[in-house]
RNA sequence: GGGCCGUUAGCUCAGUAGGAAGAGCACCGGACUUUUAAUCCGGGUGUCACAGGUUCGAUCCCUGUACGGCCCA
């Protein structure tokens, strides 16, 4: 259906607010030569945040002469014939409008009167001054259209809640939800922290590639792309480790890189297919340095978006440090009396008979140290709610850690837990490139068994390493699983502002 | 991948043991110069997610599909 006062082209939506928005649009346009969109900028003065900072102190009834030149969205209006009041919404703060046909003049009024609706964006001039009821407002002397909002706001009172909407259009969710708007200023804050934090120690923070031909540095499937002029398959990254740790052997001593990464995998309210993480590694340093760093980290940033005392989901979570440290193998002991020093290299089969009894799905050929991976897994990790430094991971599943000289089945790695979830992981860096190749290799092994998750075997890295990596402590930290727990947010999708969405139709 | 739940007006939600689809807010028209979920008078704006089936008749019952949510793997 088209209407011939719409330009070619134009679809007419069958939405009816829609359609009497657009229309009130180009009237507004043809009888009164007004165009909304026309306007380039405007001098924004003061924030709303500002003007209740500086005017707080007027008392009932009291206006003060200083001229307040401000703007944003219009949010509810009560008319009110000759005055009206209104909620002006700006990136601060919002405040009440008090627009009175006295103050502005007949033209000016009836302009505002007839043409203004929720949702447009308004640029207002006028005086601070506080109501006989008390509530701090801006008494309007003049008022510009600046945008004109052809869709009507959500529900005022109850807000926007079906998630579909607020994750597909998070523009709305944003307008609509103040406090969407405050967890994605926490996740800035946190982030902020990280670049502070870490430039505080010295590092510089680099850009390694996305887009590449391997995809390494993790276990996880990455998503596959074809470039077109050089005709090969190219890859999206799923760590950035093995790239920063080339930078390491070039001498810049510390870098870090906060990045997306990309693993082709299932989606769920901990895992999104695209997600952010940092990743640092500082030469000369090892793993337990790496562990003050972890805690330093996570401490700033506790700070920096409130407290160190948290309640995520119902549950207090102290972040004050130190954070609990223990091996995955005490863990497991205490968790299911599976003591891995009893285990020698003959009792693999014994393992997995440990494991059966304990109702763990076994496939057949684990080794005791996958054994006991997976009954931490599935006895320690969702128990983990405090803060807690894991320590003492397998060397079968750390390819890329360096073995502890004491007991080489085992790293110098940790990862950190957070409500029963993985936040950090890190290690002293495996720099032997002799023993690198032989992890590499043991890596080919498991993904031609059908591990298709198993790390690639990367030749420049290795080759990296051949020119000598320092002793060096590196780790990686999710930040958007850190943004949940301390903003409170259930979902990964709530602290990613496009979270993926299968298309609709 | 499996299980459970959801999808009704722009938004938040009712509803029908199967008989012409509702409320509040929003929106439209009118009144109103201190309201703040303003109030008062008048107006319902809808492909009940989609496609089939059962039925005289389906938003409701059945099957399938899509999208979303939660739990599990």
């Amino acid at each position: 259906m088209t209407d011939e006062r719409f330009p070619e082209g134009t679809e007419v939506q069958e939405d009816e607010i829609l359609r009497q928005r657009t229309e009130k649009l180009l009237r507004l346009r043809d009888d009164e030569g007004y165009d909304p969109f026309a306007h380039e900028k405007w001098i924004k003065k003061h924030t709303l945040d500002f003007v209740r900072e500086n005017f707080n102190h007027l008392t009932e009834d009291e206006k003060d002469d200083t001229e307040i030149v401000t703007a944003g969205r219009l949010m509810i209006i009560r008319r009110h014939g000759k005055a009206t009041f209104a909620d002006l919404a700006d990136e601060t703060s919002s405040m009440q409008l008090y627009f009175q046909v006295d103050a502005m003049g007949e033209e000016e009024y009836a302009f505002f009167k007839k043409w203004v609706d929720t949702g447009d964006m308004l640029g207002v001039v006028g005086y601070p001054f506080r109501t006989k009821r008390g509530e701090l407002s801006i008494l309007v002397t003049r008022c510009v259209l600046l945008a004109k909002a052809l869709r009507p706001l959500p529900e005022k009172w109850h807000g926007l809640k079906e998630t579909e909407i607020r994750y597909r259009q998070r523009y709305v969710d944003l307008i609509a939800n103040p406090e969407v708007r405050e967890t994605f200023r926490k996740r800035a804050r946190i982030v902020s922290t990280f670049r502070r934090v870490l430039e505080d120690h010295g590092t510089l923070e680099v850009e390694t590639p996305i887009l590449a031909t391997l995809a390494g540095g993790a276990n996880a499937r990455p998503f596959q792309t074809f470039h077109n002029a050089l005709g090969i398959n190219m890859y999206l990254r799923i760590a950035t480790e093995l790239y920063l740790k080339r930078l390491i052997v070039g001498m810049l001593g510390r870098v870090y890189e906060i990045g997306k990464n990309f693993r082709n995998e299932g989606i769920d309210t901990m895992h999104n297919p695209e997600f952010t993480s940092m990743e640092v590694y500082w030469a000369y340093a090892d793993y337990q340095d790496i562990m003050d760093l972890t805690e330093e980290l996570i401490v700033a940033s506790a700070d920096a978006v409130g407290s160190r005392d948290v309640v995520y989901q119902g549950t207090p979570i102290s972040f004050h440090p130190p954070f609990r440290r223990a091996t995955m193998a005490e863990l497991v002991r205490e968790a299911t009396g599976f003591d891995i020093g009893g285990f020698g290299p003959g009792d693999d089969e014994k393992a997995r008979g440990f494991a059966r009894a304990k109702g763990v799905d076994v496939e057949g050929g684990e080794s005791r140290f996958v054994i006991l991976t997976k009954l931490f897994e599935e006895f320690v990790e969702g128990n983990l709610i405090q803060p807690t430094f894991v320590l003492g991971l397998p060397t079968e599943v750390s390819p890329l850690a360096k073995k502890n000289p004491e007991n080489p089945d085992f790293t110098n790695r940790f990862e950190l837990f957070i409500n029963g979830s993985e936040v950090a992981n890190a290690f002293s860096e495996l720099n032997d490139p002799l023993d690198q190749r032989e992890r590499f290799q043991d890596q080919l092994k498991k993904k031609e068994a059908g591990d298709d998750e198993a790390h690639v075997f990367d030749e420049d890295y290795i080759n990296a390493l051949e020119y000598g990596l320092p002793p060096t402590g590196g780790l990686g930290i999710g930040i958007d699983r850190l943004t949940m727990f301390l903003t409170d947010s259930r979902s990964i999708r709530d602290v990613i502002l496009f979270p993926t969405m299968r298309p609709k139709a």
